[in-house]
DNA sequence: GTTGGCACTCTCCCCAAGCGAGTGCTAACA
DNA sequence: TGTTAGCACTCGCTTGGGGAGAGTGCCAAC
């Protein structure tokens, strides 16, 4: 692929980013002067969709980007932007406000952002199951309830009101108190073997109780580390020429009801900068007529949820994989 | 109005339901024997669109209900459906899994009950603040931290973790645990009079760490009564013919995505029957070519929230309603 | 008060023609 | 050998008209 076809196959991808229609020779000549006619202009286009880089709607219409050409374009062509120079108004709001929760700081959030873009927002948030016990305590409530209180060093605050099959004798609480204290802390949440609840279970001298806190325990060390999907901006899908069409909205929005496989595709990752996936590299069929830009947020160095812009393929790469970054930073900064 | 007129109605109002087209007066003398020749069903319908209850969409087609007469129906005409009769494979699956708190139950159940209607679902669930409180725990987490634990009789447990200005005094973190249980449990949460909080304030013997977590319970009560709206079911929208148009059902997500309008249509009531907003009867301007039933499900006989069923003002009313009343029941019991 | 008949209106669908955009090919040119 | 102008061709989109179908309103008869 020499010079000019890069040049040529940038003005169309740049053209049909900004317009949605197909682009013709002619505009690209005038347009984006490359200082050659028309003519020439549509030998080189020959030449990249013979190499599958752009296509035809119709055999009478301009070309428009494969998805091909949007990855050459992602991987080569495109100026990245500079996170400074954009940052003025699309930055995150400075948190304020009185902490409400992950949850709803994340809520608020995806809505935002999609302010910002036009595109739909999706922010998976990873259960935070995941940190080392640091405080376990058993608050009495009344004789037949107990409150089971778990702290973990990632900030997770997790409890459970348990109802007892039969009273509690005090004492007994507090000597399972501190065995657990002795033998869970600094382990984490997630991998508390069973052969050592059943040694705390056997050493236990009031044997119900701790068996009823014990199954506690599991249950809520299997719930916390489940995720949860936010998202912002499903209206933008709207807005989007491409998606006038009623069936393919109904597939996009199919798919972001459907909890699974937005879990999947946000799946939080080691690795904190922006990846692509462009139409038919994306695994779900659903959404193979859109471009998924995607980036995980850290909360203290640990990876802990990932933000996803949905847009169509011809969405514009350099804004959203800039913009994606610097609020995948903010968040990490906010949360840690 | 006299009985054959109610018949006419009754009878385009049921076609028009079903079938989401004008209906003509043959359609009506013949489908629905009235023992009378489409010439006088004319007159009647003339009769009833001078009267409001019917509209013409062009001058050549059959009419339709108009809000008025959606309105007559569901307040005269309607058979009730009978919830017994309804009740096999529409009624809440049972629930058994294990309890992820009170959102999850929620949002779960919304996407379930669309799956049985065809239409979107909106469940409300009002922050559980207004409860009595029942036990108020100050948990040592490290000098610098502790756990406020607030429990409520409503099943709420709150908590906080508080990063303190300076370590606390193990003896009067205890002092001021016992006088905060003294003087605020058995009131609400969502009503700590500031007299009452400043009196603690001075009475305490660490003035600071006293400020600190009763600034923090204000905050508490504050956030606590906050509402969450679920939605499930977006997409039974896209099935309708009255949105195929694609600008009415942008309206309609706009107005679903804005949480302040959603909010105030689900606002937990008193009464615990259905209610029915038909078209222009709702306040919103956004769902004016849209009915919805709402709702209120109660925890231990005090309103918690409201479910919501959003869709055309051609909707199934009686079997909606039942619906909605069943559902509301069984959430009630479930949380309760 | 009810009915049949009839003229009238209006929408929807289909089809054909015309327009416009853009291509591919060819021949000429530097 | 690469570039350019010219030209015929293709195809989608729009426009306009005609016909079919559905349903009404009105009138006269029962």
């Amino acid at each position: 692929m020499d010079e000019r076809k890069r040049q040529v196959l940038h003005a169309i991808i740049k053209d049909y980013i900004a317009t949605a229609e197909p682009v013709g020779s002619r505009v690209v000549s005038k347009k984006y002067d490359l200082g050659v006619s028309p003519a020439t202009i549509r030998n080189e286009m020959s030449d990249l969709e013979e190499q599958g880089y752009i296509e035809q709607p119709h055999i009478s219409a301009g070309r428009k980007p494969s998805d091909k050409g949007y990855r050459y374009y992602v991987d080569r062509l495109m100026e990245k932007e500079e996170v400074g120079t954009s940052q003025a108004g699309r930055a995150l709001p400075q948190f304020n406000g009185h902490w409400q929760g992950i949850g709803k700081y994340i809520r608020q959030t995806s809505q935002y952002m999609a302010q910002l873009v036009d595109y739909t927002v999706m922010i998976s948030s990873q259960g935070q199951g995941k940190g080392l016990l640091q405080k376990i305590q058993l608050v009495p409530v009344s004789p037949w309830q107990i409150l089971l209180v778990l702290i973990t060093d990632t900030g997770l605050v997790s409890h459970r009101l348990l109802q007892l099959s039969q009273p509690y004798e005090p004492i007994r609480l507090i000597e399972l108190e501190t065995t657990l204290e002795k033998k869970l802390l600094g382990r984490r949440l997630d991998q508390l073997s069973p052969a050592l609840l059943a040694q705390i279970r056997n050493e236990s001298k009031q044997r119900l109780l701790a068996e009823e806190i014990l199954a506690l325990m599991e249950k809520v060390s299997a719930q916390e580390q489940d995720e949860q999907v936010y998202i912002g901006g499903l209206m933008n899908m709207f807005s989007q020429p491409e998606f006038r069409d009623m069936t393919k909205l109904k597939q996009i929005i199919e798919f972001l009801e459907e909890e699974a496989g937005l879990r999947e595709l946000l799946k939080p990752r080691d690795f904190s900068g922006a990846i692509v996936a462009i139409g038919r590299e994306n695994p779900a069929p659903d959404i193979q007529e859109c471009s998924v830009v995607t980036a995980t947020y850290m909360i203290r160095g640990k990876p802990a949820g990932t933000i996803g812009i949905l847009g169509p393929t011809r969405m514009s790469y350099a804004k959203t994989m800039a913009l994606i970054e610097l609020w995948a930073r903010e968040m990490s900064e906010t949360l840690s």
